[in-house]
DNA sequence: GCGTCATTTCTAGACTCATCGAAGTGAGGT
DNA sequence: ACCTCACTTCGATGAGTCTAGAAATGACGC
């Protein structure tokens, strides 16, 4: 995962609104949810959560699919895995990660993605 | 750890030069970094790194301690692991993490901080 | 084809963030 | 006391973000 990348998946979810959508996205697991329902669910108007979504998806976090007539969103699980991949492996790859005063997160699998 | 501060420490994170400096201070472990040497290792403008490492000190990423006549810089490891446990716990915690589709990392230790 | 429903795109306004030179502050040396 | 060094705060400017109503799009049933 590349700096750029990262900083645009932080960007996505350090708003409000946006993790709140990629938590209830998250939840809402493998069914996802349409855009309504979660409008709904979040008390937000159309026209800004249909912002956010859009950030979101930029972002590569949340993946969109149209069905009937709803647009369905899902958590990208992968992305996320790989955003914390970068996390980790910055704090533990350059320093002693053995120490207790470093981090103490393993990822088990999926390092590079 | 509050969604507010997930936020904060999030959107701390969400820009160039402050990934960098948080990188860099991770990577210079628990000696940490005076402002200046990070100035120059970054090529960052005095003012505006002062500017960065007043946001990641307010979202509790990194810590300061003068030194003699420098200011001397530290990641903050337990932030970062809360951080990275809120996310992980989130990601988890409402759905099936156990499926392949969802997420595969595993906090050792320190999940609430 | 037409009306309807779900959602997005457009648009404009308010607000927040990033930048960096210049001026200020605080700690040491002499 | 004075000077210098390390760093921060001030201030102004430009760029980007968030919001949400109104208009447009796309899919479906009849």
């Amino acid at each position: 995962m590349e700096p750029a990348s990262v900083i645009e998946a932080l960007g996505a979810l350090a708003q409000e609104h946006r993790l709140a959508v990629f938590r209830q996205l998250v939840q809402a697991g493998d069914r996802g949810m349409p855009a309504g329902a979660i409008a709904t669910a979040l008390d937000i108007p159309n026209s800004s959560l249909s912002f956010h979504l859009t950030q979101l998806r930029n972002a590569g976090l949340i993946e969109q699919e149209r069905q009937h007539r709803s647009l369905i969103y899902r958590a990208n699980y992968p992305a996320m895995n790989a955003l914390l991949g970068y996390l980790t492996e910055n704090c533990c790859a350059g320093s002693g990660c053995e120490a207790e005063s470093a981090c103490e997160i393993t990822v088990i699998e999926g390092k590079s993605a």
